[in-house]
DNA sequence: ATTGTGAATTGGATCGATCCAAACAAATGT
DNA sequence: ACATTTGTTTGGATCGATCCAATTCACAAT
């Protein structure tokens, strides 16, 4: 066989607290004492009953533990899309947070399928899980994610939520975030301003765009419908939307992006155009993702911190596994602008 | 209260199979025959049971379940890195892969934490994890890894592994990878040509480095060990490298880097150097993640597949917890080399 | 020797679903 | 009418750990 064979295999029934109970000459009471650290054993009995788990190499059953104590240790994580890097600090963030706590994490990448979204979140209702970390997939039904609130274990939102669900949700300021951006560019002198990519069903799009406007109004500038460009959230978006608004009677001199990685496309295309970014135009991103500095030249944009989403949610959802009784709520975090290089006065020409 | 408050939440007692019976008039077994669509029920019966668990709206306890029949349906995820788009793709396609075969996700990231590691999947094993996905943090203990072997739970390790930990493997042929590449390099001419990046206590570095090798030796070339310039996994490192290359007496024409971000690095500072890269100097990254074919020139690459790579491993696993007697084995997927825009023939001045 | 007190320990019931051997019902054959 | 087969249903024990009320122990006080 393989040089790491074992002696031959036997079924080896499990050991439980009765074998613990026997080898140490308590009963199973007393050993279940000790395996929750509970003060009320002798030094000495402990020490006996720790011999014996040692010694037969006992494993600690935590579903049968958690059966009979009516708790839970999970937490479900439900993702859209784990591959979008975003998405992927938030995760480690959250189950960072979890495990400080004690929770394990159950994970599971719906790919924007509320159907599969749907099967996921039940089954792990039947595992039990303590509370449900959701960031909806696209095309989520508000009535069945709503039905939530009933099956007895807390749901945060995060990044995305669906308004009027009633679930409590964790998020950037998405908004606030957009005005930023565009405050800096009116303040650059830009006053033909874009917004490039999203997609006008989506409650990111629409904040986002919500906080353009904002800026735009409190500047007195009447908004053009036509600077508005939806577009695919990825690089060839991007790129599509450049080329659209490049076409226009009125070019912009500047736009602020869906998001970081349509920048980068948005970028790709400026440079094929033959206009140079942070001089003849003037761009800005929005998350802040790790390649977000290395762009040429690199971008300026807003930071929604990712990991700290993370652990907020997961601190928020063990405050309400704590306190059921809490009333939902809604956590908005503030972003910040990161300013590197993509922006410049407009152009004298413009 | 808020809007969405319900009636006042009752204690609600769990349903269980009990009350099932009770509200369809049949026994609890009859229930469970039910529940497991076993083909012994009369018709008219399953549907009385059926109407009875929408009528009081059960919840199938899958915890209880189990362990009343000795099996597990969790199957424990602990990767050492998530933010790594690379790996993000492998758990993606691990996840979905599992979820066909029915299976939840329990998942965990390391952080390259050799003790987080231990701790996790120590907690996973009480949880009852069937089996294990490995990414193994640096500085693991082989013989702690290997002691995984009589924890009844198969492993199957993922992209790194501990030689002589006896425990199954799912990884791209790296050496084979990085010698397809080396000879493409050879084919257009090249003689110099480094391996930049990666770090050698890591056997992915020392398997791309023996590919690189032993492409050399088939071509007759003696190998430089000035030529071999690890540096740090990051954009960072790529810097780094290419500059430490560019200041040699003989300077190489042509690299192959560790990976892609490594070749991200190494693009910026090669521009930065005044060079062309495609025509002054070649170079080839190694994952082909999707920032590859975005940069200027576009990156040749190696190919590995992580979500082929997920869903091997995950069927790898499945096999071997449906037959735990089956041997371990190492599966080595074959990369493939897909050429962009960064590699051209030797220039004719060196 | 007896009582009292707090510390330590314990047996039996329990969490929710399933296994198992046995019982019951319906249909078939002689 | 009875035995046999096939098809359904069932009660009690069980998985492993914990809860709870009750008991035993150790030791000081009377």
């Amino acid at each position: 066989m393989s040089p790491g064979a074992q002696e031959p295999r036997q079924a080896s029934r499990r050991i439980t607290v009765a074998d613990l109970a026997r080898a140490a000459g308590v009963s199973r009471s007393t050993v279940s004492l000790v395996l929750r650290n509970s003060p009320l054993v002798k030094r000495e009995t402990r020490h006996r009953v720790e011999e014996a788990i040692e010694r037969l190499g006992y494993v600690y059953n935590r579903s049968a533990a958690n059966l009979r104590r009516q708790t839970s240790d999970m937490v479900a994580m439900v993702i859209h899309d784990l591959t979008n890097p975003f998405f992927a600090e938030l995760a480690v963030g959250l189950e960072e947070a979890l495990e400080a706590a004690g929770y394990v994490t159950l994970m599971a990448n719906t790919g924007e399928d509320p159907e599969r979204q749907r099967r996921v979140m039940e089954t792990m209702r039947e595992h039990g899980a303590a509370g449900f970390i959701l960031c909806p997939a696209l095309g989520s039904e508000t009535r069945q994610i709503a039905a939530m609130t009933d099956w007895n274990a807390p749901v945060i939102q995060v990044m995305r939520w669906l308004p009027g669900a009633g679930l409590g949700s964790v998020a950037p300021d998405y908004a606030l975030g957009a005005r930023m951006a565009v405050e800096r560019l009116l303040a650059l002198g830009h006053r033909r301003i874009a917004f490039l990519g999203g997609r006008m069903e989506t409650i990111v799009t629409t904040e986002r765009v919500r906080g353009y406007r904002a800026a735009l109004d409190a500047a007195g500038i009447e908004e053009d419908p036509a600077l508005i460009v939806p577009a695919q959230v990825n690089r060839g978006g991007g790129v599509e939307a450049v080329r659209h608004v490049l076409a226009l009677d009125r070019a912009p001199t500047a736009a602020l992006c869906f998001s970081d990685v349509v920048a980068f496309g948005a970028l790709d295309a400026l440079v094929a155009a033959g206009l140079r970014v942070g001089r003849d135009f003037s761009m800005i991103g929005f998350d802040d993702i790790a390649g977000a500095r290395y762009t040429l030249p690199p971008l300026t944009t807003v930071a929604a911190y990712p990991k700290e989403l993370g652990r907020r949610s997961a601190a928020a959802l063990l405050r309400r596994i704590a306190d059921p009784s809490e009333a939902p709520e809604d956590e908005i975090l503030a972003p910040s602008l990161v300013v590197r290089g993509t922006c410049g006065p407009v152009p004298a020409g413009a």
